[in-house]
This record gives structure tokens, C-alpha cells and sequence, in this order.
DNA sequence: GTGGTCTAGACCACA
DNA sequence: GTGGTCTAGACCACA
């Protein structure tokens, strides 16, 4: 069961689950992908945010419609290929954002997070 | 002057702000801060959204209010010096959480970390 | 027609009139309760009063926010059975406290009591 | 050290805690009392608070002030005796009030009372 | 001057 | 329709 944050909209969260999905090698190219209707039975959540996450990933290429016989990932992969350095350049950076923010350099950000946990 | 993101409530993101300028040590236990129109001012926003924000910093404890005379920074130094190291333990466990999930061990993110930039 | 004392914010009275409708039993565990703007027609006061006491009577986990959806009961019984020995404690305390700070002592205080009104 | 809640102006707990000195008996009728200033300072509070304090207390006939000679317990003993009962029965409708917004009758709230604490 | 409260009204995302 | 947020502006008690 998926647990839903408060403060980012569902969609969002949608968009981003499905994209950690495809990183973790879920799926092919080509491969057809969960109606909408099977999508929300899955997670739980009205049809309508599926439509609006399918709907970015579709822009973002991710996916394509194929008229009524649903949605596939898209065959081009360069953008599959891009999407897992693209998280982790964006997370390393927040990440470098943050510590800076509260006065750490990027040297005692590595060794707090070595030390971490 | 400061950018707000769409994203994210303004009132949250000034609780975030005067956090960090706290951690950054702008302030000392018992210091009067700004009142509430002052910063509403200072910060271009509207003077009930410093309320709300002056809130909820109150309700954790970090400033006090004093009836008609302001609101003070907390003589309690136990919750100002867990402040920064409360800061750092999120920001660590939030980004080896994302990373995990794009399939990142910690060795590996602490590496691409140091790799970053 | 409620009557509003004016020297008690009225969203802490909003606050205390719905916890004494919940121990009145007029909600179930789960139950939906009135919309902001329907609360606050009812009560004829502004949306914004409403806010801030559904806001306060969440943090207290007697009632749960979904989202686009409305406010419900918690489901928590622990939380709705505490209510009502709660108060009556309160009560209790609050008058000894009160009797003795003019000189009664508990026993004194339990006869006037009886011999009131 | 008084302790003042911060929901009732202090000068209204003033006003409370001076009667509740006379009513234990720590001025005779015809007493001076002590000074604006020794009071401020005693409680610890801006001048102009007792002030306010002294102003109505004066009013409801318990103090009287002579010229430039400060301010005097009343002579008028009928006042002074309503103090205490006063004060008592407003304390006994206020809980057995309170008792009943919960549920609670009259013979209910004493049996509540007794076994208190 | 200070915070506290309240109103009227608006716009937004989401469902 | 639902809550969430924000603004503009007002009035208040208190110090």
C-alpha cells in the first residue's frame, strides 16, 4: 500500500512513483502499461489523477497513447536512459542545497552523510 | 530578496527560512525578533502570513510570545542546538531514501555525491 | 442561536462547542462533519474562523482532514472516550482550585455545592 | 512569583488576585494598601496595569483613593462580607454550567466532585 | 507599537 | 464542492 504525502499533490506523487518504476526496470520499451482504471484500482486513488499523471508523462514522453488501446512506454530510449542519472543529479544537488543552507560545506555534507544513519 | 516557490505554502517556507537563519546564528536566546508587521514588510507578504508562521515556530518552541511586547527567541538552548543537527539527519536520510528507490546503495550515493557538481 | 462570549476568541469557543456536540454523541467515529463554509453559514461566522478551529481540533486528532474531501471523526476511540472525563476533570479541578484560592476546603466546597442554586 | 495565564489580561487577574487577598484577610477595613509602584513591582508589571487594576477595583466600591494619599480598603463592611459568597456562588453556577454542556446533571457532577483528585 | 482576531473576498488544486 | 492559502484591511486590548 502506497502512503500518500499530504503536502504534494497525488498526481505528483503518481508521476513520480511511475517513474522510479521504470528505473527499476519494471518495464520494457514498448511495453503496455496499466489502464487508467486498473491504475487507480491499484493505488487506490480516483481515475482522474491517473488521467492527469498519465498525462505529464505522456507530454514529458515517457509514454504514448495509442489511440483506444492504451497507454506504452515509449521506444525512445534515450529518454529511459536519461531518466536515472536525471533523479540522482537532482537529488545530489537538493541535497548539496540544503546542507549549504544550514552552513555545511560540501566535504562535511559527505562526511555527515557517511556517517549517517 | 527572497523567491518563493509556487509549490509550497508561503507561511511554511518562512517557518523554514527563519529556522535557518536561526541555525545560521542571526540570532541569540532571548533576542527580540522582528514583529510581525516588520517582517511582513521585510519580506513582502502579508502580515497575517507571519502570524501563521510565528505560529507554528511557537508551538515548537523556538521563539515565545510576549503579549504586547513581541515575540522573543527561546532561552531554552536545548531546542536550538538540536536544531541544526535535526536539519542535517533529515536532509541525509531524505536524500539515501531517494536514492534507494532509484536503486542507489548508500556506498553508491555517498560516491556519486562526491562525483556531483 | 449561538451566543458568542467577546472575551474568548470565537474559533477557541467554535472549538469547545463542537468537542461538547461530540460528547453529546451528536457524531459517529468516521463520521463526515459540516464543511468549512457549511459550519460557518451555520454559525454565522467567517470560513476563515472555521479554518482555524477544525485546524486546532485536528492537531488534537479529534478530526481528520482528506483532502478534497472534508473533515471526518476520527476513528480513534481512545481519543473520542478521553473527551468526556476529560473535561469533567478539568471542571472538577479548576472549581476546587478555584474555592480554595477563597478559603473553602474540599468538603466545604462539595456542601455549598449541594446547597447552590 | 505569580504565575499569569496569558488567555485573561493581566489586569483582570489583578483585579482577581487583590480581592482574593482581602477575602483571605490580609487587609483590614480601612487599610492603605500598597502603592501603584510597590505593586508593580511586587507582581512584576508595567505600573500602568495596576493602575487599570486599582481603577476598578475602585469602581466596584472594594478600594477608595484619598487625594494624593494613595488608595484605602473601604469602610463599608457590607461590601467586604459579599466578597466571599460571591465569589462562591458564581464558582458553583459556572461549574455545575459546565458539568451540564457534557452531560452531566446536578446530583451527577457533586458524586463527580467528591471522588475527584 | 505590539500581537490577536475577524471579516470579506479571492484564487487555487484537486476530485 | 472541498479545503488551503493569501491579501487587504479593520478593530481591539494592552503597555
Amino acid at each position: 500500500m502506497v502512503e500518500w504525502r499530504n503536502d504534494i499533490a497525488i498526481y505528483l506523487q503518481v508521476v513520480d512513483l511511475f517513474k522510479k518504476e521504470v528505473i527499476l526496470g519494471k518495464y520494457m520499451p514498448n511495453d503496455k502499461i496499466l489502464s487508467v482504471r486498473e491504475y487507480a484500482l491499484k493505488l487506490n486513488v480516483n481515475p482522474n489523477t491517473i488521467v492527469k499523471a498519465y498525462d505529464i508523462l505522456a507530454q514529458e514522453g515517457l509514454i504514448e497513447p495509442r489511440s483506444t488501446n492504451g497507454y506504452f512506454i515509449t521506444e525512445n530510449k534515450e529518454i529511459l536512459s536519461k531518466l536515472k542519472p536525471s533523479f540522482a543529479t537532482t537529488y545530489c544537488r537538493e541535497f548539496l542545497e540544503h546542507m549549504k543552507s544550514i552552513g555545511y560545506s560540501k566535504a562535511e555534507a559527505v562526511l555527515m552523510l557517511k556517517e549517517s544513519e
